[in-house]
This record gives C-alpha cells, sequence and structure tokens, in this order.
DNA sequence: GCGACAG
DNA sequence: ATCTTGTCGC
C-alpha cells in the first residue's frame, strides 16, 4: 500500500476548518459517557479498538465492544488517526447505548493541524469528543503544581493561543493532555474529565476502556462490575 | 541537517 | 502501541 501523506495533511487542514471548539452538546448532564482505547495484535497486523459506555455521574459500566480490524495504516506521528479511526469506527456502529460525550485517547486539537484523534472521530461521528492523552505531541507548557488537579494551559508552538490543558490528574503522576475533540470547548473538555477522575491518573472512561482493550488482570475485575 | 514525535 | 520480571517508592 503506498501512502500519500502530503495527501492525508491537506485532508487534516480541511477537517480543522470544520472542527468546532464551542460546546454543542444535546445534554445538560450526560446520560453517557464514552471511552476509547485502541490495542495490538500479531504484531501489529490486527488492530483492536475499545469503546467503553459508562452512566453518569455513578461512572459504572454499562456496556463495552471491542472492534478488530486489519491494521493497514502504520504509526506516524501526526497521522495516529488514519491508523486507528476503522477500528473506532466499526466498535462505534456496534455500541447500542451511544455516549453523549466521548473521552479519547490521544490528542483532540493539541496537534501540528488541529487535527488528532479525538477531532478527527468527532467530527467524522459527529458527536462531541474531548482528547486525553498521556504524552504530548505538540504544544509548549510548564508543569502544573504537584498538588493533585492543578493545570496549565497547553500553549500553541508561538505561546500565543491556548490548544488544550495540562492536568495533573494524580500525585506523583505524570500529567494528562487535554484539548477539545470536537463540539466542545476548552472549558468543558477540562470539566468534564476532572468529573471523571475517581483517584487514579486516568479518567474512568480512558482507564475502563484500557482495561476492555488489553488482555490484563483488571479486565475481569471490571467484568464482574457488570 | 538535527531533534521531536499521540498510540 | 508491544515485548516482559523484578523492583523501587509511596
Amino acid at each position: 500500500m503506498s501512502i500519500n501523506l502530503a495527501q492525508l495533511k491537506q485532508q487534516q487542514l480541511e477537517y480543522a476548518e470544520s472542527i468546532i471548539i464551542q460546546d454543542k452538546l444535546d445534554f445538560t448532564i450526560p446520560k453517557f459517557i464514552g471511552g476509547t482505547d485502541v490495542g495490538f495484535e500479531n504484531g501489529g497486523e490486527i488492530t483492536r479498538a475499545a469503546i467503553v459506555v459508562l452512566s453518569y455521574p455513578d461512572l459504572r459500566l454499562v456496556e463495552y465492544k471491542v472492534a478488530k480490524v486489519k491494521t493497514e495504516f502504520p504509526y506516524i506521528p501526526g497521522y495516529l488517526s488514519f491508523r486507528e479511526y476503522p477500528a473506532l469506527e466499526e466498535a462505534w456502529q456496534q455500541i447500542s447505548q451511544k455516549p453523549d460525550l466521548l473521552l479519547v485517547d490521544g490528542q483532540g486539537i493539541a496537534h501540528p493541524r488541529g487535527v488528532g484523534i479525538a477531532s478527527h472521530l468527532g467530527l467524522l461521528l459527529n458527536i462531541p469528543t474531548i482528547g486525553v492523552a498521556k504524552k504530548r505531541l505538540y504544544g509548549q507548557y510548564t508543569d502544573p503544581d504537584s498538588k493533585p488537579l492543578s493545570y496549565e494551559k497547553l500553549w500553541d508552538k508561538h505561546g500565543e493561543q491556548q490548544i488544550g490543558w495540562v492536568l495533573r490528574s494524580k500525585l506523583r503522576c505524570n500529567p494528562l493532555f487535554i484539548s477539545p475533540g470536537h463540539r466542545v470547548s476548552y472549558q468543558t473538555a477540562l470539566d468534564w474529565v476532572i468529573k471523571c477522575l475517581k483517584g487514579y491518573r486516568l479518567p474512568e472512561p480512558t482507564r475502563f476502556a484500557d482495561a476492555v482493550a488489553s488482555n490484563k488482570p483488571f479486565f475481569s475485575q471490571v467484568l464482574r462490575g457488570m
């Protein structure tokens, strides 16, 4: 398969113009909040995407779906969505209780062209999304205080415009990189991530998605909670 | 040219 | 992301 990065870059630039960084929500208090995580099998041959649905405000797992598709795109920083979107879209279609808000593992607009996977997904599925990344891809910031829930703004390349937040979700843990995905404002993105924290570094939707997407001990623990 | 670089 | 045991710190 040949990959035309220049063309994909152009596509991202076009998507960027349609991304809405304002609250366009269909709820005041969400009924369900979702989370996503993607893993790989057979040395990357298979992409395994998980989407979980948690009730709000109790944050209990009510449904989850795992979709496996053949991987047809490599990992290239800045182009992650082209690698993971297909599997995530498949998992989304299988979900019967569509969440009102989706926390996506990866960047929202905190991306070189303003279109991280959370934005890409939100735009194509037309749903409110928030990017929750464990590492920085783009932008500059100063480390937030060590006190839990301390945060700093994540700025663009020139330090002129905000593109997200750097949140210390838990004591002695590396911060999270939060940014609007689609149809969500900066403040709302930060607020909902904080509301989904429950003593762990990752917000519950993301944490459950991690558990479901991986094959680890916590997964069986998660299934029991259903 | 060199370093950075989500998952 | 994934391959992997023990291990250091709270």
